[in-house]
DNA sequence: TATATCGTTTAGTTTAAACTAAACGTTCAA
DNA sequence: TTGAACGTTTAGTTTAAACTAAACGATATA
C-alpha cells in the first residue's frame, strides 16, 4: 500500500490513542477503535492484532468494551467464524453511548455520595459546639447535590434526544449566539 | 468533633475521590479538594496533610494543580509565611475553567492529528490501486475533523457565556422539552 | 548569625492498570 | 474423533502514574 496512506493512518490512530488515554480509556482501546474507524472493510480479531501491533488478549478485551459502549459494530459472516468490527461516522450518537453508560454507572454514584453524605449530617443531632459546622455542612454539601442534579438532568436529556434535536443544539451552540 | 459530621465528610470526600480519578485526575487531588470544599476556613498545607493523610509533597503538587485549574484560591495573611485555600460552590464556573485549560492543550491537539492525517492524504499522488482507499479514508477524516470543530466551536461557546447565559442554559436542558 | 518554618523539588518506591503469553473451551470440518 | 481455528480467560509481567521521605532554598525571627 501506498506510503503516504500508511502514514496518514498511523497519525491518525496515534492521535486517537491520545484522546482516548486522555478521557480515561486506555490508549491501545483508542488504537483499535482507530484502526476500525479508517478500514474500508470490518476488521477479525487478528487483522487487528497485526494492525495495531497488541496481543490477542488485549485486542478481545478492548473490543468488548468498544461493543459494550456501542462505539464499534459486530458483524457475522455466513460460513465464518470469525468476529468483524465496523464502525461509523455517527459521532452524536457514539457520545450519547458513551454517556449513556457512565451515567449508568459514575454519574449517578456521585450523586448518591453527596445525598450520603447530606443524609448523614441532617440526621445527626448535633451539640452545641457543631451547630455552625453542620449548618455550613448542609449548605454545602446541598449546593453540590444540586449541581449534580442538574448535571444528570442534562446528560439525561441530551440521551434522550433524538438526532433531530442534536441539531438543533448543534445549531444553538453553533451560531455564537 | 462530632463523629457524625466527621463520618459525613469522610463520605464525601471518598465519593469526590472517586469522581476525579474517574475523570483522569489523582484521587488525592479530589480529597484534597473535597476536604477545602467542605471546610469552613480556608485550609493550610499542614491541614490538608492532617485532614487527607497524604504526604506534603502530593499536596503540593496537587494543590497546585487545583490551583492552575481555578478550582481552588489561594488566600495570604499578613504575618503569616502560610498559604491558605478555599473553594467556593460556583461549580459552572469550575466546570469552564477546567474546560478551558483542557482546550487549550487536548482539544486543540485531537483536532491537529487529524487535520494533519487529512493533510497527507490530500497530497499523495495515489497511484491507481489505492486511490479508492484513498478516497474513503478522505471521507472518514474530514467526517471526524467536522465534528471535532463543532465539539470545538461549543466548547469555546461554552467557556464563553457569562453566567446569566449559564443559567438559561441550565433552564433550557432542565425541563426536559 | 543561627535557627525555625514555610512550600517545592527530587530520587526512589509503591501501586494499579493494562499488557503478554499461554492455556482453555467451543465449534466445525475432515 | 482428531485437529485446526476461533474468541476468552488467567497468571504473571510490564509500565506509567502517583505517592513518600528527605533534602533543599527561601524567608522570617530570635
Amino acid at each position: 500500500m501506498d506510503s503516504d496512506i500508511i502514514k496518514a493512518r498511523e497519525t491518525f490512530i496515534a492521535g486517537i490513542s491520545r484522546i482516548s488515554h486522555f478521557w480515561g480509556f486506555p490508549k491501545a482501546m483508542g488504537a483499535i477503535y482507530g484502526a476500525i474507524y479508517l478500514s474500508p472493510e470490518p476488521l477479525s480479531l487478528d487483522e487487528l492484532v497485526k494492525q495495531v501491533g497488541i496481543s490477542k488478549g488485549a485486542v478481545s478485551t478492548n473490543v468488548r468494551t468498544l461493543e459494550r459502549f456501542k462505539i464499534i459494530n459486530k458483524h457475522y459472516k455466513v460460513g465464518d467464524r470469525k468476529d468483524y468490527y465496523s464502525a461509523d461516522k455517527n459521532f452524536w450518537q457514539t457520545i450519547k453511548n458513551i454517556l449513556k453508560e457512565r451515567e449508568k454507572t459514575e454519574f449517578d454514584l456521585a450523586l448518591r455520595s453527596v445525598s450520603e453524605s447530606l443524609k448523614i449530617v441532617n440526621e445527626s443531632k448535633t451539640d452545641k459546639s457543631d451547630a455552625e459546622t453542620a449548618e455550613f455542612y448542609k449548605d454545602r454539601l446541598q449546593s453540590m447535590q444540586s449541581f449534580f442534579n442538574q448535571l444528570d438532568n442534562i446528560v439525561a436529556t441530551v440521551i434522550a434526544l433524538d438526532d433531530l434535536r442534536v441539531t438543533s443544539i448543534k445549531k444553538l451552540f453553533g451560531k455564537k449566539n
